[in-house]
Parts: C-alpha cells; sequence; structure tokens
DNA sequence: CGATCTACCTGATGGC
DNA sequence: TGCCATCAGGTAGATC
C-alpha cells in the first residue's frame, strides 16, 4: 500500500506526537510483526524505557531514532497503518499486532491484516551511522535530489525497463507501483522504454517527473484508494487518489489527450498507460 | 551476474 | 445466496 508520499506523511505526523516521548510498554499481539528478532521478548527489551529523540524516512522505512543510538525501523508492507490512540480504551480495530504505550500516556498502535509489514530494532554500523540493514537501498528521490547527468549515468548502466528500475529499491527508494506509473505519464515515457535508451531530455523529464509527482502527492497526504486502507495517524485519508492521472483508471479517458487509458500486465504487476501521451 | 517468478497473508470484489 | 477465482499499495529468496 504505502509509498513515498504516505510513508512521509505519517513520518511527519508521528514528529508532532512522539517525538519526546518515553516507551513505557510494548505488547507484541502477533509475532510476524517482529519476525527479524528471535523472540517478542527480545523486540520489547530493546525498545521499552527508551526515549524517541527523531523521526526519520529512508524510502518507504520509518526511521524512529531512540536515546541510545539505536533505530526503530517500521516498514508498512501493503497492508501497514500506524494509528495514535490517547489511551488503551480507545477500540482496538482488528490486526492491531503492536502497541506502544508512552508514559505520559497515549499509545501508537501498529495494525497490519497482510503481515506483510514489520518493526525491527536496528544497531549502527561499528564506523558509521548507515543501518546495515538499509545499506542497500538507492537514493531518495526527496531526501537527496540527483543531477539529472547523475541520474543519466545511473539509467545507463542498467539493462531494464523504466518501470522496473524505477520499483527497484536499490535503484531508487520509495517508488512504488501506483507512484512509478504516475512518474512515467507526468514524464512522458512508456513503461517498457529500455533504460539505456534515453535522451537527455527525456532524462531532464524523468528527473523532474519523479520530484514533482512525489513532491505533490506529498502535499496532499497521500493516495487512498478505494478501500480506503491507507490511512494516515489519526486515520484520515489521502487526497491525492483524486490527482491520479494513470493508475486504476483503466479505460477512462486521459485527462491530457482523452484517449482511453490502458492497462497491461508487467512482471504480475497491473501498469496503467496512456498509449498517445507516453511513448 | 541480472531478470523473473513464487511465497508470504487477509480481505474485497465479481462472475456464475 | 454461496462458492470460487482473481486482485491488491511490497519484497526476500529461489530459480532460471
Amino acid at each position: 500500500m504505502p509509498e513515498l508520499p504516505e510513508v512521509e506523511t505519517i513520518r511527519r505526523d508521528l514528529q508532532g506526537e512522539v517525538v519526546g516521548r518515553k516507551v513505557k510498554e510494548v505488547a507484541v499481539k502477533n509475532g510476524r510483526s517482529v519476525r527479524r528478532h528471535s523472540s517478542a521478548k527480545q523486540f520489547r527489551s530493546l525498545v521499552e524505557g527508551r526515549v524517541i529523540k527523531s523521526i526519520g524516512r529512508a524510502g518507504k522505512n520509518l526511521l524512529l531514532g531512540l536515546d541510545n543510538g539505536d533505530t526503530l525501523v517500521v516498514h508498512l508492507g501493503m497492508s501497514g497503518q500506524l494509528f495514535r490512540a490517547k489511551n488503551a480504551n480507545e477500540p482496538k480495530v482488528v490486526h492491531t499486532h503492536v502497541i506502544i504505550t508512552f508514559t505520559q500516556g497515549g499509545e501508537l498502535r501498529f495494525v497490519d491484516p497482510r503481515t506483510f509489514g514489520e518493526l525491527f530494532v536496528s544497531h549502527p554500523a561499528e564506523d558509521g551511522t548507515e543501518l546495515p540493514e538499509l545499506a542497500k537501498l538507492g537514493f531518495d528521490p526527496l531526501e537527496d535530489v540527483i543531477s539529472w547527468p547523475d541520474l543519466a549515468r545511473k539509467l545507463a548502466s542498467r539493462h531494464t525497463t523504466l518501470k522496473t528500475l524505477l520499483m527497484d529499491q536499490e535503484f531508487v527508494a520509495g517508488i512504488g507501483n501506483i507512484y512509478a506509473d504516475e512518474i512515467l505519464f507526468a514524464a512522458g515515457l512508456r513503461y517498457d522504454r529500455g533504460s539505456d535508451s534515453l535522451s537527455s531530455q527525456e532524462v531532464r523529464r524523468l528527473s523532474r517527473a519523479m520530484v514533482e509527482t512525489l513532491t505533490e502527492a506529498v502535499k496532499r497526504r497521500g493516495s487512498s484508494l478505494a478501500d480506503s486502507q491507507y490511512r494516515d495517524l489519526f486515520g484520515e485519508v489521502g487526497d491525492y487518489q483524486g490527482q491520479h492521472q494513470v493508475y486504476d483508471r483503466e479505460g477512462q479517458p486521459c485527462r491530457r489527450c482523452r484517449n482511453r487509458i490502458v492497462r497491461v500486465k508487467a512482471s504480475s504487476r497491473s501498469t496503467f498507460f496512456c498509449e498517445h501521451c507516453q511513448t
């Protein structure tokens, strides 16, 4: 579900809600959500008593900086949600797998029907600040602005399709199935163009489209699809879905040229595009 | 090595 | 109504 704009929206919500708070207790209701750890007990011991000092993001990962230098990493997978609760009396929705209670009151709840998401505590590497589990992530399109000549070099070094590359977290971190299609439409490029086939003008368009599409989606607090599964920290839906140009618009007229939006399967994922506007 | 498939889950939807 | 197939924002690991 959540891609960079949704995760960034939750990051900003968390900034105002949990920074400076001390963890009193962690309750793990479903051990699968902390599967990187040997046990739920071990995970709890790494989080309980810690103060949350900062909230960062790397691609689709939320990074909760703890006061001992560790980082609590949250990945929402396909269906993960984080909710703020005022107290334990607030009714729990089904699939509430982890509950973090703060000493000053209030809870942070991790809800995840499909259980593809996870939480884990990461220790920084000996020599640097980098987290070993995230070392292979590519650049972040909003945090690390990359020059278009650099992007051109990176694109040319790979032999695959544009969409595959945009969704490859080791190439660029944070783009998933929705925003890959939206970025490619904004850039006027087909999903199946070879990544090493772009003119310099096309690379510039792609570079701009990436930053502009994601920035605008963050402004509108992300995309909630028909099932409204994506919600922010306060349970509110996003507002960017109405701006989608191609995603989930099969058969509907292209907002630019009025031709019907086409849907195809590419590497077993739905891909939406306009055959007229994207070449 | 890199590209592609499969498994991991629950729930919503649509055809018959 | 119900039953079954298909689909869904992601990604690690197997397989080719």
